[in-house]
DNA sequence: GGCAAAACAATACGCCCGTATGGTTTTGAC
DNA sequence: GTCAAAACCATACGGGCGTATTGTTTTGCC
């Protein structure tokens, strides 16, 4: 098995990270982050080598030397951001379901870092080679997220989970789709209100199958 | 009052369109059309200008005649998208509001024209010369749409009616997010059971309102 | 028919993009 | 200390982009 960093770089063996190699995960870290902001303030479209270069402060040689073409910028951009964990919401200790979403919203979704993320997919959609880099990560994260929020319903039989993860693919959707909306007519407190709108529609049919599954449970 | 097609350009008063008139909106159409197709197969990034006078099949200089920057292109474009008249469903009487939804998702968002649309939106995210260009045709695109489902719950009062609102945005941002999600591991299926899981919770809810009213108005 | 304007076409131009290349400095094993 | 590899840098280069320019055809009005 080879041990790897965020990114899927390879690190030595038996833990031990040489200063080279710490130096190198620091310089594509700082890259990946300067490609996040371009990627949130100028879009995708806009997101240029020299940008990112410029803000990083390194050269395009630097930058060259550790992500090839700009595919593998964007794609170890993306896996950079997939990697970012989902334990913010786990800080506080609320059960309660409506404020963990609310704070996943909060701390992930309506972020810049999402925002880019989001470009990066909706890049990728028209780009199959990126697409198809792209694609575990994605689909590792998302089921990382699910994993977080099903035990909070409980234990469930398959039927029942499943239709929790429809409910969480819903809940995945709308929020980038809330993200999206953002900028027309749309300010932070509306967008609240569509979110708590969602959650007191979303909110019950979680908890119908949490409840009804524990009072099967207690004795 | 200055009379415009749907691309806002001018037609000349007393409803004679000349024939210099009609052969310019069909060119300024057949371009629109060709930018759809290209940003619906290439994206935003991959949308030239060489692109799409190839696939419309006109020369560069008569798309710079029509739209002398490529702003104006996809100003133009979204404009032309937004125009699409909502009444497709309308076509068959369904008073069931899940039929009417279902029909505006496979009619009106699951479709090339509005991914298309959906690229140009979120290119202006980033873009607010081509954001403020669009935002009124945006706004008065909901609105329509918000007026074409909110009779179906009948007469409501102020209150009710942001409700509704809330929800139709809500409906909004879900499809959009939905449509994104196409393309990693959810096929049409999985998306429909999504979207049908979607409608279980919002149906009831507009429903609510409806009979509400009605059983107050009914004698 | 004459003529100005609109519609369309061909080509040129400058810019910036992403990548390639060659050189310099830093690092780490011997 | 030596030396190869890694890290980093400066610059060059071809290509495609969006736009400008100029020329040709079509249209509509007198």
């Amino acid at each position: 098995m080879v041990l790897t960093d965020a990114l899927g770089y390879p690190r030595s063996m038996s833990g031990a990270v040489s200063r080279q190699e710490q130096k190198s995960e620091r310089a594509r870290q700082t890259i990946c982050e300067a490609t996040v902001a371009c990627l949130a303030e100028y879009g995708y479209s806009e997101t240029s080598i020299s940008r990112v270069v410029a803000r990083a402060g390194v050269s395009k040689g630097a930058l060259q030397h550790h992500f090839p073409s700009k595919e593998d910028l964007m794609a170890s951009t993306a896996s950079y951001l997939l990697a970012r964990p989902v334990e913010h919401a786990d800080r506080d200790r609320t059960v309660n379901i409506r404020d963990r979403l609310l704070t996943f919203w909060e701390k992930m979704t309506n972020t810049s870092a999402y925002l880019a993320l989001l470009e990066i997919l909706i890049a990728a959609r028209t780009d199959r080679v990126l697409q198809a880099r792209i694609a575990d990560g994605l689909k590792t994260s998302i089921q990382e997220i699910d994993a977080h929020f099903l035990p909070l319903c409980g234990d469930l039989n398959a039927g029942d989970q499943d239709d929790l993860l429809l409910l969480m693919t819903a809940n995945r959707c709308l929020m980038r789709g809330l993200l999206i909306e953002n900028q027309y007519g749309i300010d932070r407190e509306r967008q609240r209100q569509v979110l708590e709108r969602w959650f007191d529609l979303l909110a019950p049919a979680l908890e119908a199958k949490a409840q009804h599954h524990q009072t099967g449970e207690k004795p």
